[in-house]
Parts: structure tokens; C-alpha cells; sequence
DNA sequence: GCCCAGGAGATGT
DNA sequence: ACATCTCATGGG
């Protein structure tokens, strides 16, 4: 079924950003579990499609399709790194997850590279998560995760963060308001976030940003700081004084600019100095 | 062996 | 408020 024909680079959006860990490519199509059933996506000359029973408006939110980036890039367009960088990649998008994934998926991501995260996600899943036919797993629920065993996730070589997984599992199914957080100011959303096991300033604002529709959430890992330090001026300062910083300068987006800058410095599309 | 990876938490000042 | 250390794990 044809679900819509925006710029969107599925490869790009769903894998190689790395704001999400779980879809997986098998003979062009991308497929994960959205909203409780498998579904995969592709893109040919009419458009993009998919395949299963998740509804067309669901997908459309999921990967942001409704949004004009095209007035994305002319908001940012006087600043020469981040036109540079829009320019790069434009079929990237900021994708709309569930908060729960976003949240499980980085706190698995601190100190952590993104193929291990990848491969942790993906046990995670098969683990404890449902599967469906055609073999994809869904997501592990709250509860799932909070009757889970410390030894048991140690097993799956998730290392000191098993404790962090089940004490936040128990958190949110004990009736944390991860939901209301996308109506919640930033600071208050984020600052609640914190409050869970495993989630500093930055995993907060990678949920706030991939998870909630906070697009003014800038979360800042070792690449974004080498890349504010190095195209911004920015130096010297903690890492949450520079997301600070970044949010007043690139204002309530700024969150959608970090994800093309970051991708840009990840990747080596724009040269980083030493 | 060392350093690094989409950092966070504990402890000390 | 800021600096330093440790925390598993795997790849370069």
C-alpha cells in the first residue's frame, strides 16, 4: 500500500543514523513491529509502501513524514555547517518512536559503539520480546523487562547496564508518566527523565527528541561535542552548558539540525579537526 | 596491552 | 557546580 511519496531515505532514516537500533533490511524491504504488528516498508518509482497491518497515519508520524524539511533547511540556511550538512543527507528524517523504545534502546547506548548497540537491541528483543511470523521480534514490554532477572540480562551481554534496564522497566510499569512527557515543557520532560536509573542529560534528550516531539531536545555525545568545538566555536564547557548553548542558537529545531550534524561528523562527510 | 564507543553514577572537592 | 573514577563489552 502506498503510503506517501516525501523525501525519505529508508536505509539512511530507519538504520545508518543511528537513532534507532532495531529495523532490519532483507532484499530492500525494512522491517520491524510498529504499534503491535510487523510491518515492512520500500520505496520504488510511486512512491513509499508497506506491507502489514500497521494503519498508513501511524507509519506517517512514525517516520515524520508530515513535517516540512524543506522549511527546516531554510530556517537553518545562514549558518554555512548546518546548511552543509542538511545538503548531505536529505532524505533524513527525525523519526517519532515510542518513548519506551527510544528510552530502553540509550540507555543501552551509554559508553557503547553502534553496532553493539545494535546487537544488544536485537537480543534484547529476542529474548523477551514477542515474534512474529516472518521472524521479527517486538520490542520487550515494561512488564517483561521488570520481572527480568539481573544474571538473566547480564547473559545477554548488556554488562553493568542489566540493573539500570530492570530498575527503569519497574519504574515505568509501575506507572512513570512516560506519556505525558511529549506535553510537558522541555525542562520539566527533561528533567523528569533524569530521575530514571540509567538516563543522564543526554540519553534524556535522545528520548525527548526520538521518542516525545521535543525537537528542540540536543543531545550531545562525544561526536556532537567534537563537532560544536570544531564547526561552532564551541569549547570549553560541560557537556550540558554546550547543549545549552547549541538550543539557544539553533532554537526550537535545534534537535533536527543536531541529527544531520551528527550524522555528517559520524560518517566523516564533513572533515572533523584533531 | 591500550583506546574508543550516541555516558551515567558515585564520590570528593 | 565541577573533576575524577569506575562501570562491561567488543573492535581497532
Amino acid at each position: 500500500m502506498l503510503i506517501g511519496n516525501e523525501s525519505l531515505d529508508l536505509r539512511l532514516t530507519l538504520v545508518e543514523s543511528a537513532q534507532c537500533f532495531h529495523w532490519v533490511e532483507r532484499d530492500g524491504r525494512f522491517g520491524a513491529v510498529v504499534d503491535g504488528a510487523p510491518v515492512w516498508l520500500w520505496r520504488d518509482g510511486a512512491g513509499l509502501h508497506k506491507e502489514g497491518d500497521c494503519a498508513p497515519g501511524v507509519l506517517r508520524r512514525y517516520l515524520d513524514l508530515d513535517r516540512d524539511y524543506a522549511a527546516i533547511a531554510a530556517e537553518y540556511a545562514h549558518i554555512p555547517a548546518a546548511r552543509e550538512a542538511i545538503g548531505l543527507f536529505p532524505g533524513l528524517r527525525v523519526l517519532n518512536q515510542p518513548a519506551w523504545e527510544a528510552l530502553i534502546a540509550f540507555i543501552l547506548s551509554a559508553n557503547n559503539n553502534v553496532t553493539r548497540i545494535r546487537g544488544l537491541v536485537r537480543a534484547l528483543r529476542e529474548h523477551c520480546g514477542e515474534r512474529f511470523d516472518g521472524g521479527l521480534y517486538a520490542f520487550p514490554t515494561p512488564e517483561r523487562l521488570a520481572d527480568c532477572g539481573e544474571d538473566e540480562l547480564r547473559a545477554l551481554k548488556v554488562g553493568y547496564r542489566a540493573p539500570f534496564l530492570i530498575d527503569t522497566a519497574r519504574r515505568v510499569r509501575d506507572g512513570f508518566p512516560l506519556e505525558a512527557l511529549r506535553n510537558m515543557p522541555y525542562g520539566e520532560a527533561h528533567q523528569l527523565l533524569t530521575t530514571l536509573p540509567g538516563v543522564g542529560d543526554k540519553v534524556a534528550d535522545c528520548v525527548l527528541l526520538f521518542g516525545c516531539g521535543h525537537a528542540e531536545a540536543f543531545p550531545v555525545d562525544v561526536w556532537v561535542a567534537r563537532l560544536l568545538a570544531d564547526w561552532f566555536g564551541l569549547t570549553c564547557k560541560s557537556r550540558s552548558a554546550m547543549a545549552k548553548e547549541a538550543r539557544a542558537r539553533l532554537g526550537i529545531h535545534a534537535g533536527l539540525m543536531q541529527q544531520f550534524l551528527f550524522h555528517a561528523a559520524r560518517v566523516g562527510a564533513m572533515a572533523l579537526g584533531d
